[in-house]
DNA sequence: ATGTTTAAATTGGTCAACCAAATTGGTTAA
DNA sequence: TTAACCAATTTGGTTGACCAATTTAAACAT
């Protein structure tokens, strides 16, 4: 698993990329329909002239985006879906690129939007005290005018994880530490002193606290004012 | 790379999770720093009494979700990121359950919500060509008769790439299998008259081509009112 | 013929040895 | 004293051999 979001971790990609390529032809070429097995490993590490640690790393890739299924001890298939479909997400796999910081910071807009209300409308008692808790490490962390980043970014993986949504938190658990890693070259926030970043993040406490999804949606996009202009200009 | 949306495809899982764990307990101990260099795989598995192999799948696992960088013949380093969130991060990775499907079709619902419109916005005359093709596939096997659930597919697809958001065409080829998979088993979407499908699909293709992104969110949230009311009865 | 048992072959998963690149430390020459 | 070089060590990456579970088909009894 991995999202890959570009940031490939291991191996020549160019000869799994090569590898799936080939698979993606063979699909193409009707010699390999969906739901069909697929040959063994072995077999194909051989008829690609490929190792079979790199074929293994092109279906591992392949399972990852839901292309392919395994079975341990009984095979690999392709799954059931159309080859116009196959063809089209593997082309876009062999061409994902290291995302673009605006794209990043795009998609953890619109996703922490969503989330911040979920988690106004499902949030547990237990997740909310999560949530403040973070929220109080940030203030004491702040007032002393240390730098509160990390206690910033637990605070806004709480939220995500009340929302009750596993899905948009596993996202946001992917898409997160790039952006911080960004963050730190790019500097998007302008300084603004302590006391009104604290206050806006109180905002979304209470909101959460109160089970107010309106009001969530509108602190956050204060909170986030700066990240909105910085994807909506140019 | 891959998200790991709860389907793990390799390994005796709770191995891996027992070093993941373990790492963690580093972590938390102070006797790792986020930036610190981890010792070497081969200590590491030495010191876990894990095989290097399982190792290896614990740190892809952590690197996927940005906890830790490798670097080639040279070593593998934490992230700059605060201990709490690290924590929190591998806790949220160790707890990774396989999603529920609401919590998928709710993620959809707000990822092409978005991608339908930014295409509205940005598609390019290439984008617009692809999606109208494959919306015409889609016509052609539908009027036929034929069930067309990959026609309709490669044409969501293409929307997400014509929202020239890399993020949200990655993330959307990482939920659309795992939704199609269960979509055959469930059947939520009613048995419309495949003309009003049509229709459905070609106002949103419409609304794309005008580079009108309102009526291009009308024009969605129309086709998948069923899915809407999936989400947000019960 | 047919159904059942059993053994051989095939499968994906795992592992320990190996590889080349990169780092490191010491040595040497300026 | 400093800078440059070289060799030994350490690194993550890769590989081919091995494993156990599964599937297959052949052998056998009915």
């Amino acid at each position: 698993m991995r999202i890959n979001l570009g940031n490939d971790p291991l191996s020549s990609k160019t000869e799994v990329e090569t590898v799936i390529s080939k698979i993606r032809d063979l699909i193409i070429n009707r010699q390999l329909e969906p739901g069909d097995k697929l040959p063994s490993e072995r077999a194909l590490s051989n008829k690609f002239d490929a190792s079979r640690s790199q074929l293994r790393l092109a279906i591992q890739k392949l399972e990852f985006y839901g292309l392919v299924k395994r079975y341990p001890k009984s095979g690999t298939f392709v799954s059931k879906i159309g080859v116009g479909a196959l063809n089209s997400m593997m082309a876009n796999i062999l061409h994902l690129q290291t995302p673009d910081f605006k794209s990043l910071v795009e998609t953890r807009l619109i996703l922490e939007t969503k989330a911040v209300k979920l988690a106004a409308m499902r949030r547990t008692e237990k997740q909310l005290y999560q949530i403040e808790k973070a929220h109080e490490a940030y203030i004491k962390k702040s007032i002393n005018g240390q730098d509160a980043l990390d206690e910033d970014l637990l605070f806004h993986l709480k939220v995500a994880e009340a929302s009750c949504n596993s899905v948009i938190n596993s996202l946001m658990l992917v898409i997160t530490p790039e952006i911080i890693t960004n963050f730190v070259t790019k500097k998007i926030c302008d300084a603004q002193n302590f006391s009104s970043l604290i206050k806006e993040h109180q905002d979304i406490v209470n909101a959460i606290k109160n089970n107010d999804p309106d009001e969530a949606i509108k602190s956050l996009k204060i909170h986030f004012k700066d990240l909105y202009n910085y994807c909506h200009t140019n």
